[in-house]
DNA sequence: TGAATTTGTTACACTTACTGTAACAGATTA
DNA sequence: TAATCTGTTACAGTAAGTGTAACAAATTCA
């Protein structure tokens, strides 16, 4: 599941519990409203509860809901949440590169850009909540 | 090879070829700069090729060759000669999801913001050209 | 002409990563 | 005690990526 689709679940994710909110709803709820297995969503969700931005209860009329507002829950924080590895990212092989050859310094010049590139667009993520997103849905 | 992995390799092969200019060289003799296999640096070229950035001739003292100038070359146009696929794209299961719902819209929703975002890592690629990159590594 | 060289493409075996699902311990409720 | 639900692990099956080899077609040069 690649980072994009990984942060569209989750918003769908999130969408949903806004919508029934305050009550808890199970995962098989979520995964019904969203279409994906559930398991897989849990893995989503674990990692959404880890951050503070859900809460979760085990056992009989558990279930997940949101822990925060929606006007302060940010798409950049949703996607820090899912995902670990940047973006754009360069797999270099050091091993086979010559210290300070034309090669080595590259490495180092896109190593710059892309986490450039990485910061524009967390910055843009970090100006559109939850609520945003959901307003201009309602709009539509 | 990850799309970022596959422009800083098309960069450093360009920055090689510029170096050598006007001579051609074989894709052995870039793919030991480069620290890449040649087969795989062959059909990485052979995109260069196809969209006129580079040069190549087959047979005895052929080889590879720019073909426009360091400061026509933009990173742009590299990305998109070696890249037909977005940065950032969702993998939708339309079947799987009910028109007009939450889920639908979200998708639509991000379909716009990445297609955006995408646009504004192009609009940043074609400002550096292969002869700016160049200047800034030889100054360092 | 014929041998050598080089690109451009295809093929292939190998490995790695992804996918969807199932399973289950631990927590919670009633 | 039974039922429910999360969070995590496991696993088989599939898809994707990797590195290399191979070779036709084009070109050069003797």
């Amino acid at each position: 599941m690649s980072a994009s689709t990984k942060l569209s679940t989750s918003v769908k994710a999130l969408c949903y519990l806004e919508k029934v909110f305050p009550n808890p709803v199970t995962s098989f709820q979520i995964a019904d409203a969203v279409g994906i297995n559930s398991s897989k969503l849990r893995k989503i969700l674990s990692m959404l509860v880890k951050n503070k931005i859900v809460e979760s209860n085990a056992g009989t009329s558990g279930g997940f809901k949101l822990k925060k507002q929606p006007s302060e829950i940010h798409l950049q924080e949703i996607y820090c949440a899912i995902e670990d590895r940047k973006a754009f990212h360069l797999d270099v092989r050091k091993d086979s590169i010559k210290k300070d050859s034309l090669a080595d310094k590259l490495n180092f010049y896109f190593l710059d850009l892309f986490s450039e590139v990485q910061v524009e667009i967390e910055d843009k993520m970090k100006k559109i909540t939850l609520k945003s997103i959901i307003n201009k849905i309602n709009n539509n």
